[in-house]
DNA sequence: TTGTAGGCGTTATCAT
DNA sequence: ATGATAACGCCTACAA
């Protein structure tokens, strides 16, 4: 059971010819320590292998040096999402350096929301990451208003407390879309929305709207749900009502790739008859025929900001208020 | 500092009227307590909303409930391959009714490998899942010999001793997959493979030379990396070479729609003129034109039982050989 | 069935 | 600058 590779500071100090608070010390990088005893304690530590045990520290200092990323979406969507893997990227590469730990929380059923509360609430963690999309219920006003260190990615919906959190310009994002279809000569413009209980289904319908608005130009609205089903059927609906269509925003290249079918199979070539610009810039968007035209997120920065400002907040540092980045237009084929 | 909410046993102890001890076997659920004791403790906690301390337990029972999900490529392409995230859903949904955690490891750099394994052996976790697709130098090897339970996901390279591992089986998957091609008349077939330092790159070639050799065919093989642009650079060998191939099997979705593209470039027909069958049927499947017919692995399934195997191991079964599971054939448009 | 008491490996507070 | 020593919250013989 005991492996012989778990020495404690008891027996590095021993080795070392110290006091278990000094090894404590050297551990710890503390000042005050003679140069030479350091070398000796180090020297007994290299020897024996030492790694502090962890379990031990959290018990004395209360900090767990580990950070959750949680996912309270029963909807297992997330983990095939490109934005979620890019997220995760983003917070892994920044917390490597440091002593934490990342650890994955998902709820596999909404009727665990209370476990959920209860295990953050239970100081298994130092701070969460939320990454949720929904605004589904009021679990994400509770997880806003625990007593401990919260980042959430993306602008929580139906939160009214001021919260942490860091996400794109979803606003702007679709805006320079549209605009780029107005640029290329098309004047009948239609869009495929996201889930309007999401931050980005409704700020990327919002800034479509920005922009038809101020060109005096007609709306032609199909509300998608950010799946390739649902992008289909919401294709089939904005063609059928309107057939003269020449430009088309979709809120996620998932649901581009659906409408894209979709215009093929009623014969309107892309982007000759149809442009159609996306919003993700995921694999899908160069594995399309034409290869798509889409909006880009820094999703690896995000989760880097996303943990930094994390870590900040452990540190103590007061921080409740939004960050947005810029998105970029990349220009393909499609549009 | 110290939030309201973390009662401690004691508390709970004094709350209920019985000791620590008591108090203690009924949160670990021991049978001889009397039921009413029981039932006081347990209002007890719920008053207080008691949640055991995770550091003192690990403390003393030396173990610590949780168990890690390691990826030691530097190559972070593993996150946005819908196949881990397949294994990680498997994984987290099986562990979820568990009290053990999920801490997410991924070496940022191949430098760090050393700091990994400490990490794994100094006791920080109960046992690890090693999700790596490259038999890389040898940290395989020494991940292997550790003295902690471990699976593997997909049958490491190079490492010599026996291991518990779960996978799906490649080589009877390609072969499906060219035995199709051969049903619907092809008989010209050409492959792209994926790295053969992967199991999965390799034993889909030998599917595809397996079947070959029997129909005493004349093979043509390009090899790829498992990257669009790898793919790309093959099919465009491939067909420089052979072009006269009617079917083609390629060993991933996302190479399979690079070669779909190369492919209309030289104005070949998909089914038409070549038949293609991809491997993985991830969401890339559907959203080409045409759709991919494609070998589907069940990820999820998988992710399953690498959990369910170690929980096993760290129960104290003893399990070092591979589990492997069966692909299925998705016919769609593109063969 | 329940209570008492000792110890798990660290850190932190005092002395020295 | 270093060394005793007391927690931290829990589990588990052992005793009652």
């Amino acid at each position: 059971m005991d492996h012989p590779g778990s020495p404690t500071l008891e027996q590095v100090a021993a080795l070392a010819g110290v006091s278990r608070a000094t090894v404590s010390r050297v551990v710890n990088g503390s000042p005050k320590v003679l140069p030479e005893t350091v070398a000796a304690v180090e020297r007994a530590i290299g020897e024996l292998g030492y790694v502090p045990n962890r379990a031990a520290r959290a018990l004395v200092t209360r900090k767990t040096d580990s950070v959750a990323i949680v996912v309270p979406e029963p909807d297992s969507r997330v983990f095939s999402d490109p934005f979620f893997a890019g997220i995760l990227r983003g917070v892994s590469r920044t917390l490597a350096p440091t002593s934490s730990q990342l650890v994955l929380l998902i709820e596999p059923a909404e009727a665990d929301d209370q476990r959920l509360l209860r295990y953050l609430r239970g100081g298994h963690v130092d701070g969460a990451i939320i990454v949720s999309h929904h605004g589904r219920d009021n679990v994400l006003q509770e997880l806003a208003q625990l007593p401990l260190p919260i980042v959430f990615s993306a602008r929580p919906i139906g939160v009214d407390v001021p919260v942490a959190s860091v996400d794109v310009d979803n606003v702007a994002g679709a805006r320079t879309a549209v605009e780029h279809l107005l640029s290329i000569g098309r004047r009948k413009l239609g869009t495929i929305t996201g889930p309007l209980d999401m931050t980005a289904g409704l700020d990327r319908l919002t800034g479509y709207q920005d922009v038809m608005k101020k060109a005096k130009l007609p709306e032609a609205i199909a509300f998608g749900d950010f799946t390739a089903d649902g992008g289909e059927q919401a294709a089939i609906r904005l063609l059928d009502d309107h057939a003269d269509l020449d430009g088309l925003f979709v809120a996620s290249d998932l649901m581009a790739t659906a409408a894209l079918r979709v215009l093929s199979q009623r014969g309107r070539r892309v982007p000759d008859d149809v442009a159609v610009v996306g919003f993700d810039d995921s694999v899908l968007a160069t594995t399309t025929t034409p290869r798509l035209t889409t909006v880009r997120q820094p999703v690896e920065k995000l989760g880097a900001r996303l943990a930094e400002i994390l870590l900040a907040k452990i540190g103590g540092t007061k921080l409740t208020s939004p960050e947005i980045y810029d998105t970029e237009l990349i220009v393909r084929d499609s549009a």
